[in-house]
RNA sequence: GCGUCCGUGGCGGAAUUGGCAUACGCGUAUGGUUUAGAGCCAUAUCCUGUAAGGGUUGCAGGUUCAAAUCCUGCCGGACGCACCA
């Protein structure tokens, strides 16, 4: 009998599929269309780590097992190419990012070719090639065009490390997101995408979406929709009026000041009449000065500085309070503005004391007619910020606009995208709030498409998340280059039917998609408003703790396992190590259990072969237990079948590694086990299960074609059952019954029953009888 | 501070959702096969006790015939958001 040769088996069969492509599905036929996705990972110098090989397992073994199911499956994979992390490594290495993309996603293909996935090759994506992100251009076009894409002078964050602006997701407790550097304000003209139109959409449909709660959670917080009041102050002796925002307006006749955010629209105009402008100007300059760190950490005592000569008047008393300016008052939220009051708020009271203002106690009033009596409006205000999106750097899609002198800002029309990102030896980010794209003369200098006169070109490139929100509605439409997304294709295969993909990606990816696919639905490219219906967050796998990267050096790559135990090992290793949707800490210590049940199942089936041609009558046990066995048999289908819709595969693989236990003690080589085996191994082990479907079963077509294995309901259903008795809470006996027999009937064989006895004196008080379960006594 | 989740053997983790805690696997021990080792096979493996029994799911209570599971309060850990008015 031959040795189970993994790296044998998995070779001859990886060629055959692919030569045969077997995992191509046809998209304009398919009649059960499934798009099974996972998140494309950013082809890094690194390559492949277990991490992603645990990822791709997981939404792999679904796949599968939905292709079993009889659906034609679509599983894409693709490359999230463009972006800083490929740039910064580039700088790093001294090398261009073009070459280094190009070098490290043929790495990554061959790697995640040996993973044994039924990747769909054909439909590869590279978010960095032209035909590419010509569409992503387009979108920007599109966006724009709906009066989605606005370029504005604001208060935006910056982040010094990757000499870029950021978007408001990228900011992660004042920190860049990408390298950790406290992250600064600057006033700067950028470009943003009005996601905050669809707020209330974003989050209203959540409720309506099958995905992780988790994440819902996170998306709903980040949102951050909140019901209050607008109301106006008048300011004495001017004719400005500043209006505030607060969720409590009933404490309004506690509000003995306000504060201004040092950014507000009104300071300017009342420094003529502030008596400290001096000190005033100063405080403004620093805050200006101060890390996003710094003006939001909460340990941090808060600053501030009174308006002296400018006096607010509340409407509700009409008492006369001072303004103060504070940079714990965020500019970008609600009208940049609040009442103080000290008696109802934490902050307020501590910045009170601090600078020693009145405190009044003022009872509260009635909502509502508060609000009417000063004429004050409802306003729902989001935490949710405008997504901004140009980077200063180089390695990205050219923002497709131009700045004509005469027309002013013109889109790059639509037949001459792509914008190409010129190859330019020096891609370094400048420093400046310029891209290094504005010091190669003849990218930036154009002439305009209206009127032929000078224009300068956008030099900004795009967000990477531009990219990664819409490779999705690519995937299915690779073949076409005069669309994006073919309309009968997207019809037919969108929304994906199953996304799997990191938390981490809560309020980014998966919010920006989110809103891509709103505004394409209200333009009317196709009818669907959410791109996910189905989300399952996977967990991550970590090393010693900390999450797998190369600046801590503890990133695994998964090819010294394939070469050692070889693939179908690695996942169904991967998979056991616990909850899929939990993940863990890395390691390889059970790894040769998995080698071993794999051979086990080798060793069965090729037995069975032998013993059949053999043609010798099959093992004697095999009479007295076939009826057990038959039972377990549609009970591990059952199991298996319910834990992998569950996404739970490591008590999936568990219920595996029982039933061949099972078989094995008993010498049973049955024909009917071994198939059934097979096929709910196909999923996890797929060559070897292919392997043996051949070698072992004789048959020719593959067993990935095959359907998944059903099971009887009827014939889990035991006859008899074993029951526990307990007196008085502890375990004192157990008693075998008719499945069907009554509660009466099962009281008095658990009262007969010598051991339970024992433990009777006289009648009892209470018999409970949980049916097929447990006899409760109490006494 | 707010939100979400978690705490079970030496280790990763199971537990039909309130019904025999520790499935499955790792590790360990003993035996078998073997010149030897590797490998494979068998048996054992929560604690305590010779045994009958008793105890055990981070800690302390509670509800219940019955709690790893539900409730309350602590302790510890992970993640997300965070001066959002």
């Amino acid at each position: 009998m031959t040795e189970y040769n993994p790296l044998k088996i998995e070779q001859k069969w990886r060629d055959r599929w692919e030569k045969e492509k077997a995992w191509n599905v046809d998209l304009k036929k398919a009649k059960k269309p499934y798009y099974n996705l996972m998140m494309f990972p950013y082809p890094s110098a690194e390559g492949l780590h277990v991490g992603n090989v645990f990822t791709f397992t997981g939404v792999d073994i679904h796949g599968r097992y939905m292709r079993m199911r009889g659906y034609d499956v679509f599983e894409p994979m693709g490359f999230d190419a463009f972006g800083i992390h490929s740039e910064n490594f580039a700088i790093k290495q001294g090398t261009h990012p073009q070459k280094e993309t190009e070098k490290n996603i043929s790495h990554f293909r061959e790697q995640l070719k040996n993973m044994g996935a039924m990747f769909n090759w054909d439909h590869e994506v590279d978010t960095s090639k032209p035909e590419y992100y010509k569409w992503t251009q387009w979108l920007f076009l599109q966006l724009y065009k709906a009066g989605l894409a606005y370029r504005a002078k604001a208060p935006v964050d910056w982040c010094e490390g990757c000499k870029t602006v950021l978007a408001d997701e990228q900011v992660i407790s004042g920190k860049c997101e990408r390298c950790g550097t406290d992250v600064i304000q600057k006033e700067l003209e950028q470009w943003f995408f009005r996601i905050t139109k669809y707020a209330e959409r974003l989050l209203g449909n959540l409720d309506k979406l099958d995905w992780s709660e988790a994440v819902k959670v996170a998306q709903r917080n980040w949102i951050g929709r909140s019901v209050g009041t607008e109301l106006e102050f008048r300011i004495k002796n001017l004719e400005s009026r500043i209006k505030i925002f607060t969720t409590r307006p009933d404490t309004l006749f506690g509000a003995t000041y306000l504060v201004l955010s040092p950014e507000h629209e009104h300071v300017p105009s009342f420094m003529f009449q502030v008596s400290n402008r001096k000190v005033v100007e100063k405080y403004i300059g620093a805050s200006k000065n101060k890390t996003e760190l710094e003006r939001t950490d909460l340990a941090k005592e808060k600053t501030g500085v009174e308006l002296k000569g400018v006096t607010a008047i509340n409407p509700a008393n009409n008492e006369e309070i001072p303004v103060w300016i504070a940079d714990y008052v965020l500019s970008n939220y609600g009208t940049g503005a609040i009442m103080a009051v000290p008696a109802y708020d934490e902050r307020d009271m501590e910045f009170a004391k601090k600078f020693k203002l009145p405190v009044s106690d003022a009872p509260l009033v009635d909502k509502e007619e508060i609000v009417s009596r000063v004429g004050g409006e409802k306003k729902v205000n989001y935490h949710l910020r405008d997504w901004l999106i140009s980077r200063q750097r180089y390695w990205g899609p050219p923002i497709p606009i131009i700045y004509c002198n005469a027309c002013g800002v013109v889109p790059v029309p639509e037949k001459d995208l792509p914008v190409l990102l010129p190859y330019v030896e020096n891609f370094r980010p400048t420093g400046t709030d310029k891209s290094p794209l504005a010091n190669v003369e003849e990218f930036a200098k154009t002439t305009c498409p209206k009127c032929g006169g000078e224009a300068q070109r956008e030099t900004d490139v795009s967000d990477t998340f531009l990219d990664s929100s819409w490779y999705f509605l690519r995937y299915p439409s690779t073949e076409f280059d005069d669309k994006p997304f073919d309309e009968k294709i997207t019809k037919k295969w969108l929304p994906v039917s199953m996304y799997i993909g990191g938390k981490e990606h809560s309020v980014l990816h998966l919010m920006y998609a989110r809103f891509v696919t709103m505004a394409l639905e209200d333009m009317g490219y196709f009818d669907f408003q959410e791109p996910f219906l189905k989300f399952r967050a996977h967990g991550l796998l970590i090393k010693d703790g900390a999450k797998m990267s190369k600046s801590k050096g503890n990133v695994v790559s998964p090819d010294e396992y394939f070469d050692a135990y070889g693939a179908d090992v690695m996942r169904m290793f991967l998979m056991f190590l616990g909850p899929y949707e939990f993940g863990g800490d890395w390691r390889d210590e059970g790894i040769a259990g998995i080698a071993r049940f794999l051979k086990r199942v080798w060793t069965l089936s090729l037995k069975l072969k032998i013993e059949n041609e053999k043609r010798k009558a099959i093992d004697k046990n095999l009479k007295s237990h076939t009826n057990g066995l038959e039972k377990l048999t549609h009970k591990t289908i059952k199991k298996v079948t319910e834990d992998i819709e569950k996404l739970q595969y490591n008590t999936a693989i568990a219920g595996l590694m029982e039933y061949v236990n099972t078989l094995t003690r008993y010498t049973i080589y049955d024909i009917r086990y071994t198939e059934i085996l097979l096929k709910l191994l196909a999923p996890f082990a797929p060559h070897l299960a292919e392997e043996l479907w051949h070698e072992a079963l004789g048959h020719t077509t593959s067993i990935h074609s095959e359907p998944w294995p059903t099971y009887d309901p009827e014939k889990i259903i035991e006859e008899k059952v074993q029951m526990v008795v307990q007196v008085n809470g502890k375990v004192r006996g157990e008693i075998e019954v008719d499945a069907d027999a009554s509660e009466d009937m099962v009281k008095n064989i658990a009262l007969k029953d010598e051991k339970v006895r024992k433990w009777l004196d006289g009648e009892p008080k209470k018999v409970i009888v949980v049916p097929w379960r447990v006899v409760s006594i109490v006494t």
